[in-house]
Formats: structure tokens, C-alpha cells, sequence
DNA sequence: GCAGCATATACCGATGACAGGTATATACGC
DNA sequence: GCGTATATACCTGTCATCGGTATATGCTGC
């Protein structure tokens, strides 16, 4: 079953890499631009969650380069990690038409309806 | 800060409750339809979500039945549960227009821009 | 010439939501 | 009497994430 729901932060790694290869940082700054800085990317977080999705075959290392001394690894999304991007996009959606409809609901019956 | 992401469970739950007060067992089936069967809340889950909402103040109990000896608590949403799930519906749908738009872009221009 | 900060990768412990299972109790079909 | 559906509740394990720390380099200000 790949169909464990992902997180957020995650997802967001994801769809920075869906820009094109970037480097661990750079996506640190990459999701923190996409969400008005809301969320910041631990180290730890980004780190791990690099290993877990090219574990998954969702991305892969593009090339590595040394600027300045120091190492940058870039990494790219794969047909896999594309696949599975524009699903959970899908879904995530789906349960917010769902949801904003059912809201709208309650209010054009002016409350709760049983 | 009441920005911790929800998860997708939980997010249901208020969901299902949005549409009206219901009891726990009858939150399980609304999810379960709502999702088309892909997401079968379990018991724990369930439960612990429900405590979890009601102490966060998302939802509050609306009644309680006795059904065939049996007893049928209602939850129900609350105003600032409301404001809440519209929160993060908006949340959900601006994530998945940005991950759409980029994957999107990859497709126009035949492969992943640098 | 060193303190502080940005860049960059990596590891570690704690937390907390969720999965999966079990316990409880009633009613119904077989 | 047994399994299944309804209904609530607890308990244990797992795992993604958080928060912090370690490592190393280069730049800026003092």
C-alpha cells in the first residue's frame, strides 16, 4: 500500500523538487518562500525526509557539487515521486471541496442541520 | 500557535462533523464514504481524536442517547472548530495549486527546468 | 584574529498522532 | 451458541516530525 497518507512537510519537499533539482538547503528556503515562511524545515526534518522518499524511489541524487568547500547534493524528482505528487495533490483537493462544501452548507441553512 | 498542521484523520473528523452533529461509530461510516472506503478510522483513533478535538475546544458534545441500551454520544462542531477546518481547507487548496502548477510547468517545457 | 552569522550536511532524543489490537456490552441472523 | 454489526474505550508500538547539537567553511564587523 503507497497509500500512506503524507505529511506536510513532506509534501512540501516534494513540490519544491518538482521545480526542478535543488540541494537540501535550498529547498529548506524553497518551502519557506512557497509558504510565506509559515513553515521552516528543520535540518533534522529535511534530512530524514530526504533519506525516507529516495528509500521510496520517489526522488534521487541529480549531481553533487563542491562550492566554496562545500558539498551540495542535489536531488530530483523521479516518475515515480511525480506520479505520486500530482495524487496526493488530487487528494488533498478533494478533501478541501469537501469540507469547504459542507461548510457552506451550514451556513446557507443558517446553522447545524441534523 | 494553532497553525500545527492537522493531519489527515483528524481533518475528516471535523469533516464528517461538519455536516452535523453524530456520534462517534457514525463518524467511521461518514469518513469511510466520504473517502470512498480508502480511510477506515479504527477505534483508537477515533476516540482519541474525539478527546483531543474536545479538549482543544473543536468540537463539544451535543447530546447523548440511549439507543438499544446501547449509549450514542453526538459531537459537534464548534465555532472555532469551524473557523478552523475552513482554515485548513484553504491550507490544503492552496498546497495542492502550487504542487499542480509546478508539475504542470515540467510538462510545458518537456522535462524538469533547471 | 575572533565572534557571529549564513551556508550546508548529518545525527540524536523526545513528542505525539495514528495503527492495530483488545475489552466491554447489546441485538440480530443462523 | 457463534459470528457479525453496533458502540465506546483503552493500550502498546511505530514513525514522522521537532528541537537541538555537531561538523565545517567563508564572509562581515569589531
Amino acid at each position: 500500500m503507497t497509500d500512506t497518507p503524507m505529511r506536510e512537510p513532506t509534501f512540501l519537499v516534494l513540490t519544491a523538487l518538482a521545480a526542478g533539482p535543488q540541494h537540501g538547503y535550498a529547498v529548506i528556503e524553497d518551502v519557506a518562500r512557497m509558504t510565506d515562511g509559515r513553515v521552516r524545515l528543520r535540518a533534522g526534518t529535511l534530512y530524514a525526509a530526504l533519506d525516507r522518499l529516495r528509500t521510496d524511489g520517489l526522488i534521487e541524487v541529480d549531481r553533487e557539487e563542491v562550492v566554496q568547500s562545500r558539498l551540495r547534493r542535489y536531488y530530483r524528482l523521479t516518475g515515480v515521486g511525480e506520479t505520486r505528487l500530482a495524487a496526493e495533490s488530487s487528494r488533498l483537493r478533494q478533501q478541501a471541496t469537501l469540507a469547504e462544501g459542507r461548510l457552506r452548507a451550514r451556513h446557507d441553512l443558517g446553522g447545524a442541520p441534523a
